[in-house]
RNA sequence: GGCCUCAUCGUCUAACGGUUAGGACAGCACCCUUUCACGGUGUAGAUCCGGGUUCGAUUCCCGGUGAGGUCACCA
């Protein structure tokens, strides 16, 4: 039904979040919807700051979601701002009042100082009755709203008002948002008919949920601020790729999208009734998806970003960084893991001699001493003796591999990887080898090599 | 509590009366392998309950139960 509309109407979508707090993931899902559909329809999507409440809204919080969008793509074709628009809802105020939708109520002050006269809709107390598009028709006794307050006065018009009226002057045709608002729905639908705008199209999406299947809130630890997943290295396409599929599904079993993907498969019709939890762990994977399939060159400059300045400023870093870059990307989730990393001493070994126990060089149950310098030596020799052309992880595996294959491959590769790494988890030998460059392998392998050395003199 | 909404593996979900109820994440096992990671293969795991309707219900209807949302001079 909505469908056939929008072949003679064009679509305009919105988003608008109000400046009080910083912007979290819950919203972000419904921006990105609004997004995508008014895309899809080669509509406009506009961004809507709804900053009515002059004590709560904070510029500063402003430009927490401009910047947010910014980092994630998501531009709008038109910006508003309702501070800014005050004469328009106040000449609506008039003419509701004027023709009896609206009237001025004498109040009793709640508390102290407080305010004597209200505005409040004149509540025809009927029954509302709306399609939603995902959730179907909903009906409301509005007789229980009573005649709610839509101002405080004339140059301060409440969120209901100033939304209805909002949507009708900008044209908007299809709301979507979150199911925490199908309740404020009537409310808004009264205004409409009082104010004589037509009704959009309705499209309640799916609540987000956390671990114990209550919604998100701000006291949750899963409601970070949004662009703390910016700050921890996240890929902005895999956020959004995640928000997408929660709550949606593209009716094939396609889970990674492109953007453009994206816009072409989204579609109201598959928008999900029943709340959905928000899993991190399928966000990381969704990341690390992301990083896998990035641009080398993203992948670069991601790394260079998120790599501490200590490591990022040894003098070797910037020759190494070509070997270490497919080691660090298949181990993350997201980049700033890479500073984990760093502080659990997973990195540094990369870089600088490590310090370890000795006797950690030793495969398994092997103790003789003798045997482990003596192999230590040969390795040390091979390598010396290859050509720095050849001193590439192939080059140096198939230098090493048939000693390894004769000797037992644990007994000559654990102790080269340990002396090169000191570490009981790190890449390969031949990667370490290559990534350390034939001087600082042949050093690492002739510090093991001493540190047994005195008890054979 | 009133009103509204929802209900398939632990999680995200597919199925729009007929399927061995499918996929993904997480889990587990195995393989690869000098360790880790990557990768590969495999495995376990769900239709909330009770009534209908129907030859046949995950699917349609009713009733329970459970969960969530919302009830501001916030948005």
């Amino acid at each position: 039904m909505s469908e056939q509309t929008l072949s003679t109407k064009k679509v305009v979508t919105r988003f608008a979040p109000s400046p009080t707090g910083k912007f979290h993931v819950g919203g972000l899902r419904s921006a990105l919807y609004n997004y995508l559909y008014a895309r899809k329809h080669g509509g406009t999507y506009i961004l809507r700051c709804e900053d009515t409440d002059p004590i709560r809204s904070k510029k500063e919080y402003e430009d927490y979601f401009l910047e947010l969008f910014k980092w994630l793509g998501i531009e709008h074709d038109a910006y508003y701002r309702q501070s800014e628009r005050t004469e328009i809802y106040r000449s609506y105020l008039n003419k509701m009042i004027a023709e009896g939708h609206a009237y001025v109520s004498k109040e009793q002050p709640k508390e102290e100082g407080g305010r004597t006269e209200v505005i409040r809709f004149k509540n025809p107390n009927g029954v509302v009755t709306f399609h939603d598009d995902v959730l179907g028709n909903i009906s409301f006794n509005t007789a229980e709203l009573g005649d709610f307050i839509i101002a405080r006065d004339f140059d301060s018009p409440l969120y209901h008002l100033t939304v209805v009226i909002d949507d009708f002057e900008m044209g908007v045709t299809h709301i979507i948002r979150g199911q925490e608002h199908v309740s404020n729905t009537p409310r808004q639908i009264l205004i409409q008919e009082a104010i004589g705008a037509p009704r959009p199209t309705y499209a309640h999406a799916s609540i987000i949920l956390n671990n114990e299947r209550a919604k998100l809130s701000k006291r949750d630890p899963l409601v970070r601020p949004a662009l703390e997943y910016r700050d921890e290295g996240y890929v902005p396409e895999a956020l959004l790729n995640f928000m997408a599929l929660l709550g949606w599904n593209p009716g094939t079993e396609q889970e990674i999208f492109s953007m453009p993907e994206l816009i072409q498969a989204f579609s109201i019709e598959r928008m999900q009734k029943q709340g959905a939890v928000f899993n991190p762990e399928k966000l990381e994977w969704i990341n690390k998806e992301y990083i896998k399939k990035m641009h080398p060159k993203r992948q670069m400059a991601m790394l260079d970003e998120f790599m501490p300045e200590a490591i990022r400023t040894l003098p070797d870093y910037k020759e190494k960084r070509e070997h270490l870059a497919p080691i660090l990307l298949e181990r993350i989730g997201h980049f700033g893991e890479i500073k984990e990393m760093v502080a659990q001493g997973e990195l540094a070994y990369y870089f600088i001699q490590p310090e370890y126990e000795k006797e950690k060089l030793f495969w398994k149950d092997e103790r003789d001493s003798a045997k482990l310098i003596e192999r230590l030596v040969r390795v040390s020799d091979t390598l010396s003796a290859l050509p720095s052309e050849v001193f590439t992880r192939e080059g140096i595996k198939e230098a090493l591999w048939p000693y390894a294959e004769s000797e037992g491959r644990g007994q000559i590769l654990w102790p080269m990887r340990y002396a090169l790494s000191g570490r009981d988890k790190s890449p390969d030998p031949f990667q370490l080898a290559s990534l350390l460059g034939k001087k600082e392998t042949l050093e690492r392998l002739a510090f093991a090599i001493a540190l047994y050395h005195d008890q054979h003199e």
